[in-house]
DNA sequence: AAAAAATTCAACCGCTCTACT
DNA sequence: AAGTAGAGCGGTTGAATTTTT
């Protein structure tokens, strides 16, 4: 036996509210505030459900809701804090005044998703979509995957085309078996593949120059390629250019004495409309322009994490970051503040 | 101008979480 | 500890609106 409605539905009303139903609603709420919503329609003289009550007056009667359009910085905050918290859309909206979840939700779900999806990036994890890649002929070339036991991988990839050979080199040189540091392969994949894709998308202009070869043969030599990957990706003009921050990236899978000097670069503000147009992009890895049929998830999407500018956010919202996500998963540059 | 397709967004549904008994 | 009720959240729906053909 389920669990009692939460209201009888003989009798309640639904659907779209009517001016009246509002100013009845507020009113009450005016004058006796909104203690108990299961008895509050019925006190208000109201023909709806408790639960209609509060999700009628927190998304739409709040005095202190903000109408109208998002703006450049709200979508912003929108996407980094998506990047952390994923849907949790209310946690997004405390930290947008005046804007309320189902809000936030419906304009991510409605715009930056598609948004996302046109330029290549996964909406999910924010990572560059690899189900775009010909990964199937990437294994095939690489002695390591092209064994018998891994050839079920390549027919389950499917014939997706790779049509970037820049991106299919750099993915080819991250399943290289020959390089000799695991650990940063998942970082230089997302620098160089995030660097190439947002630029690109940016400016509708071919790739630019060669990718840096992660290759450290020492913790000082690492160093010196985290470093000058630092500052090729936080070049203030190419940010203010292409209208993306660049951020620490968060590892979890592999305890790295570099962590904390490596940088990924993550998307934080895809807000270019003139990108955003399905006609516009020549994003050269994009296969389907963002249609339904591009929506399938990132097989691999796990392997890449990012997290979040710290600067954006204050001592309070990185320390509810912390709650919500867990210490233990908690790795970020604020455990190295002492956030 | 009309029809079809696409998009938007308010509202609903079902589930989980939390507080209380 | 178990059961119940209420609140809140995220996913989804579908009517209204806008855009495209």
């Amino acid at each position: 036996m389920g669990r009692a409605p939460c209201c009888d539905k003989d009798g309640i009303k639904k659907g779209p509210w009517t001016p009246e139903e509002d100013q009845k609603l507020v009113d009450y709420i005016q004058k006796h505030g909104y203690g108990n919503w299961r008895t509050l329609p019925k006190n208000a003289g109201l023909q709806r459900c408790g639960k209609s009550c509060r999700l009628r007056w927190t998304n739409y009667l709040r005095p202190d809701i903000k109408r109208g359009k998002f703006s450049m910085e709200e979508e912003e905050m929108i996407i980094q804090l998506h990047s952390i918290l994923g849907n949790k859309w209310s946690a997004i909206a405390a930290r947008l005044p005046g804007r309320t979840d189902n809000e936030i939700k419906n304009y991510w779900n409605t715009r930056i998703r598609k948004r996302l999806l046109h330029m290549g990036i996964d909406p999910v994890t924010h990572s560059p979509r690899l189900d775009l890649l010909d990964l199937s002929s990437i294994l095939n070339n690489t002695p390591l995957y092209s064994s018998p036991q891994m050839s079920h991988l390549s027919s389950f990839l499917g014939p997706q085309t790779l049509v970037n050979p820049e991106i299919l080199r750099l993915a080819s040189s991250i399943v290289s078996p020959h390089v000799e540091n695991p650990n940063c392969l998942p970082q230089n994949f997302q620098q160089n593949q995030y660097h190439q894709l947002l630029i690109q998308d940016q400016l509708h202009a071919p790739p630019i120059q060669e990718f840096p070869t992660c290759v450290p043969s020492s913790n000082n030599e690492a160093s010196q390629v985290m470093e000058r990957n630092v500052d090729e990706y936080r070049d203030p003009l190419a940010a203010y250019n292409n209208g993306y921050y660049y951020v620490p990236e968060k590892n979890y899978e592999t305890p790295n004495p570099l962590q904390g000097n490596s940088f990924a670069p993550v998307l934080s503000a895809a807000t270019n409309s003139s990108s955003s147009t399905p006609g516009n992009s020549n994003s050269p890895c994009i296969t389907g322009g963002g249609s339904i049929e591009d929506e399938r998830e990132s097989y691999c999407s796990n392997l890449l994490n990012y997290e979040i500018i710290p600067d954006l956010l204050d001592m309070n919202s990185c320390n509810e970051i912390r709650q919500l996500i867990g210490d233990s998963e908690y790795l970020g540059p604020w455990n190295i503040q002492s956030c």
